[in-house]
Formats: C-alpha cells, sequence, structure tokens
DNA sequence: TTGATGTATTGACAAGTATCAATCTCTTGG
DNA sequence: CCAAGAGATTGATACTTGTCAATACATCAA
C-alpha cells in the first residue's frame, strides 16, 4: 500500500479499520518527512545528560561579569585572591561574591580558604570536559 | 616613607598635607594588598570584548532546549529541518522558533531557508572561536 | 485564487536572576 | 576577651527570559 498524493490519502483513510487507518497516516507521515529531508536517523544524538550538562557550564559563563572573572583566572592561572578581584569590578562585595560562588557551583572554578582570605582558580577538569564536549 | 604597622599608619597620618596624606593611604593600601597575595598584575588580563562575546555565547548555550540543539546540529552535522527538530522536543513550534532564532543571533547555527522550510546547521567559525577562546 | 502547511512574530504571564543594603560568620591582631 | 576586616548569606527589587496561545507571513498545491 503506497500513498503517493493527499487525494490517494483521503482515499485510503475510507472505510479501514483502525489499525489499517493508523498505518496509513503514519506512511503518509514519512512521505511528508520525506519531502524536506532524508529519512536521517536524527533521534540517535539525543544526550539529555550531556546537553544539561553543558547548559550548566553555559548559565555560569552567561554573564558578562563572570566570563570575565573565568577569562581572567584563565589567563593569569594559579590562585587569586578575591580582594584583589574586587577592585577590578564596580561591583559590591556580595554580588562578587555571588558571582564567584555561582562559577564554583557550576565547578568552573576552585576555591580554596585561607585565613581571612579566599583563593580562587580556574578547575582544569570542568575546563578539559568543556573542551571534550565541543570537539 | 615607610608604613610597616597599623599603629605607625595612624602616627603618619598626622599633621600632613592632603598630597602627602594620599601617598601614605595608597602605600597603606599597598602593604594590605600584599599580606594576601603577592603584587601579581591582574589588570593586564582584562578584556572585556572578549569577555562579553563569551558571555554572548554562553547565554545562548545557557538553556538545555538550545544545548540539546546545538549538541543534536554538532553530531549530525550538516543541515537538520526545523521539522525535522520538532517531535524530538515537547514543546510548541514558537517555542522551538523562538530557541533557534537565539542559537541563530548567536552566530551558533546558521539558517537557510528553502520553499517552506527552514534548515539549520552548526557555524563552524563560531564553533573555532569558542575553542580558540578556550585555549 | 484559494486553502493548506511550515515558520516567524506578538503579547502575556510565570519563573529566574543580577544587584544592592543590611547582617552574619569566621579569622586575625592586640 | 575585644575590635577589625574579609567574605558569605539574606531579603527586597527591578529586570530578564522561557513558555504558550493567537496571529501573521510565506510558499506550495490544486
Amino acid at each position: 500500500m503506497a500513498v503517493a498524493t493527499p487525494s490517494d490519502l483521503a482515499e485510503a483513510l475510507s472505510a479501514v479499520s483502525p489499525a489499517e487507518r493508523r498505518a496509513v497516516l503514519q506512511e503518509a507521515e514519512q512521505l511528508r518527512r520525506d519531502q524536506c529531508c532524508g529519512g536521517s536517523s536524527l533521534a540517535e544524538h539525543i544526550d539529555p545528560g550531556a546537553a544539561s550538562q553543558a547548559a550548566a557550564i553555559g548559565k555560569a559563563l552567561a554573564d558578562p561579569v563572570r566570563a570575565q572573572l573565568f577569562d581572567l583566572l584563565r589567563r593569569h592561572g594559579g590562585e587569586v585572591c578575591q580582594c584583589e578581584l574586587s577592585p577590578l569590578f564596580e561591583l559590591t562585595q556580595p554580588t562578587l561574591s555571588h558571582h564567584l560562588r555561582k562559577l564554583a557551583d557550576a565547578r568552573l572554578v576552585s576555591v580554596e580558604r585561607r585565613g581571612r582570605w579566599a583563593y580562587y582558580s580556574i578547575n582544569a577538569e570542568a575546563l578539559d570536559e568543556l573542551r571534550a564536549w565541543l570537539s
């Protein structure tokens, strides 16, 4: 049973069992699909886990301040004290702390507290994961 | 003139000209700074342009649906019709169109309309820029 | 031309978030 | 112990954004 045109479809849909009707509709769907694109298997490429993880990283880098912080830490290398970052941004201390926390929550940076100070550095592991996702 | 301790600072601040006072305060600031971290030059690493561009890309990938779309297109390679993407997501058509537009606005994907259909594909150039930023 | 179909746009609303002021916690120096 | 300082947390507010329903636009088929 082949369906070639919509008019054929209308004919084919008359006076058939529900099962047959479903088959006809499915075939018509396939036909319509084939008009715009070959039957490429796209569903096999869905990986919700990797995508949501990538989205989490994207969220962390979605703010200009955080992108700047990340860039700064990456290019500087090693640890940087928050008190050293603060004068570079026209932000209140809680806001800067908030952004650094977001970066740390996304595991893009690591934080280590020593005495009164908090030192931030790039988390190389997460950076590698991000690069791997893009390859 | 060297400032060694806060008590020295108080002494140094008494009965001096505003200019001298400013110099003393600046030196004290430097002293305090040196307690937590060496005088590393951090300001030279700021690049607002690159950071804001990175933030734009991050924004585009900050949503799970868009990260999934990007991943899908990247792993599939070549063009994919929107009508082929639609059944993979439990979203209304306007919402899917909205997400694809955001990806296109960020130049992460390219779009070409042929007839009634819109074909989306990865923009390799932007992908390379993103990878370069992470290296 | 007319109807159907794939896609884009608009308007509205709910959820999320960047920011600040105020406050709290923890550590150090005296 | 006490006071000061670095950083984190909380609460409030303005702004952004993801989502859908309704609608508009463009193209193809008859």
